[in-house]
DNA sequence: GGCTTTCGTTAGCGTAGGTAATGAGATAGT
DNA sequence: ACTATCTCATTACCTACGCTAACGAAAGCC
């Protein structure tokens, strides 16, 4: 980057709006009812990276450790999850997900699919297309 | 739109974390610290349509009547906001920004100008001119 | 071998949303 | 015209999900 123009101060507050908007109708128009968002995404991204303590999975979802060690306690309650020693450190757990929850992320990509072609009816295939573009720019843009 | 690929579907995921994970962000990380979020969209809302009764900011926003009431009374509380009886129809009530909220809109504009110069460090040129192609739609989708 | 640091966790709090119930005013039915 | 229903805002209460502070156990460092 190296200008900020009006047009780009005007994008950010829309963007801003509509990122908490949107975020507020994900939040409760969940794909599956018993799983918050931020549980779903920490077991997306426990799929991902097969394995990590807690402290790591915070730092990713960008969340205090606390938080995590609930989001952690609910997902073993369900099953999703398994809290394993660390081999070398005691202080550490390594969580990771089980059987159940590679079962449950199967469905849940089915669900997400009928909601989408819901969802994809009101937009052109150019505005898909740009959202599609825009997606891993917000993922870099979480992270800052 | 047309077809779901298997690219959107990641697309749409993708789309979903990153979304849930910049709206904890912004939340708190908010730019100015008296308002909130929801609050600072309200405003720019009311900005853009002059005045609007509780329940259309409500459904705006995608937030519940009682949640708008108790935003508006903050608004209020904050001098922000005038409250008067519609002419006509004596139940609703007509909320309208006081030029002090304009004051606000515009000195929160000046702090967020600050705030997006620091964030725009880590994004190139491209990566930001697809997340300005990108607001409108969100936008959109915001709204169904 | 004691001091500091780094984990995960527990306890308690705050914020921002939601549902259910209420009351005043508008609207429709006969 | 009067009652019944419906709508709008509001009040009261509840829940979800994050936070900070405090703590105990394990690891690392003089």
């Amino acid at each position: 980057m190296t200008k900020l123009s009006e047009d780009d101060l005007a994008a950010v507050s829309s963007l801003r709006a509509a990122v908490m908007r949107l975020s507020r109708r994900l939040r409760h128009q969940r794909v599956d009812e018993s799983l918050s968002p931020t549980e779903m995404s920490v077991l997306g991204t426990l799929a991902r990276c097969g394995s990590a303590t807690p402290g790591e999975l915070a730092r990713k979802e960008h969340v205090q450790p606390p938080s995590m060690t609930r989001i952690v306690a609910m997902l073993e309650g369900k099953g999703l999850v398994r809290r394993d020693p660390h081999p070398e450190d005691r202080r550490q757990v390594v969580v990771s997900q089980t059987e159940q929850a590679e079962a449950m992320l199967a469905e849940s990509r089915r669900k997400r699919n009928v909601w989408l072609a819901q969802l994809a009816e009101g937009l052109t295939d150019e505005e898909w297309a740009t959202l599609r573009e825009a997606a891993p720019v917000l993922e870099k843009l979480a992270h800052l």
